[in-house]
DNA sequence: CTCATGAATGAATGGTCATTCATTTGTTGC
DNA sequence: GCAACAAATGAATGACCATTCATTCATGAG
């Protein structure tokens, strides 16, 4: 209720700083402790900031974690929208190419934020608000991939194939292939899924996709 | 200990109908709730008998979910192991059809025992009870599938394709469009996750699987 | 019918945890 | 410096929940 006039917004900034803070301490929580594991305590003590502190920023705890889901899935979203807007795509190939490599790069299968992400699917069915919030692919963007594929099958003066079923299959397949190589890794290495992933698109865009690296 | 000389086995039954009775109801609750919403006074009530009934017939909470998962884990793992053993198939093109059918039948994708599935595996990396009792597929399961795959090769003198590879991700897909088709059964019906399935293996083994039906 | 045995009940117990808020700490404008 | 204010603290509160156990109920043997 103090007059903003002079604001050299020093107080705006750790605001901001700290939700990021909690955030990032409660994507290490579920990581560590799984989903049903994170209290207040462990998160407000991993931030290396007392109890009070979480409530203060957000409302509650349940607002706490839709916000660390939010943040994790806006952070995927943001990626992929960027290859799909991109206009520095030489071809379509390039631009499969690259949503391959973004799904298996380092940022998007560190094993916490995956922790984070299938931790709200376990529960996603039984909760309406996680459910939206967790679709890493809403219509929209499937529709989009599935618009990427059918211009390569055209390219490929191929009539026969099903864009739609191509795109719903890869996205599922980047699906349990993550769920995979995180519950067990030594089943399936992460190198091992990268492989699986591409033999796919390989198969489905032969011209355009190789199967080497 | 009482005599069990005259054990006209009256006593025995209701033991293990009570345990089926409850973990049928923790299925329900775990469907209806989520794995976290689960508490003792809501399965038991669910079950229609008393509070303390769960720790009579197993020992804690976390007992009666371990047994819940496993029981649906079994049920998996039986009818898949059935269809490897058989010796019925006239071929193995005829077998791998048999797999995929029971992976897309009304057993396996019901939708209790799905929510049952992915809220353990929510929880699987941060606890290790979960983590084993959680693959669907061990290390030998994968091996018998990658040697039907193998075989099938073989059958149509593919010398370059990685059994091994396509199994992973057959395996990997079925969990994807399971959660697909779980959490969101409007963008992907369990129709075109069937369709994505069988498109999968027609692709890998055009001699064997045909795509219509 | 009576007793003995084990199954079942559900009120009471104790522990865990989210949330609150009176108090302290640090910062800004004057 | 010094109010004035927001940010931060953490002990206290109350809700929820797994687990216990004294008691009740049902069954089968004698």
């Amino acid at each position: 209720m103090v007059s903003k006039a002079a604001n050299k917004s020093r107080r705006a900034l750790p605001k901001a700083v700290r939700k990021e803070q909690l955030i990032q301490a409660t994507i290490k929580c579920i990581a560590k402790h799984g989903l049903s594991g994170v209290t207040m305590a462990r998160v407000t003590q991993e931030a290396g900031l007392s109890m009070g502190i979480a409530n203060l920023h957000f409302e509650s705890k349940d607002k706490l974690l839709l916000e660390t889901l939010q943040y994790v899935t806006a952070e995927y979203a943001a990626g992929q929208t960027a290859i799909l807007d991109s206009d520095d795509f030489p071809s379509c190939a390039a631009r499969i190419e690259a949503i391959l490599a973004f799904d298996f790069s380092a940022t998007v299968t560190e094993k916490n934020k995956l922790a984070v992400w299938f931790g709200f699917l376990g529960e996603a069915k039984s909760r309406p608000t996680y459910q939206r919030a967790c679709s890493r692919q809403d219509s929209a963007s499937e529709a989009r991939i599935t618009a990427l594929f059918q211009q390569a099958l055209d390219e490929a003066h191929d009539k026969h194939a099903d864009a739609g079923l191509i795109a719903a299959g890869y996205i599922a397949l980047v699906d349990g292939l993550w769920l995979n190589a995180l519950v067990d890794p030594r089943r399936l290495p992460w190198e091992k899924a990268y492989r699986a992933a591409r033999h796919y698109l390989a198969t489905a865009f032969p011209k355009h996709i190789k199967l080497e690296n």
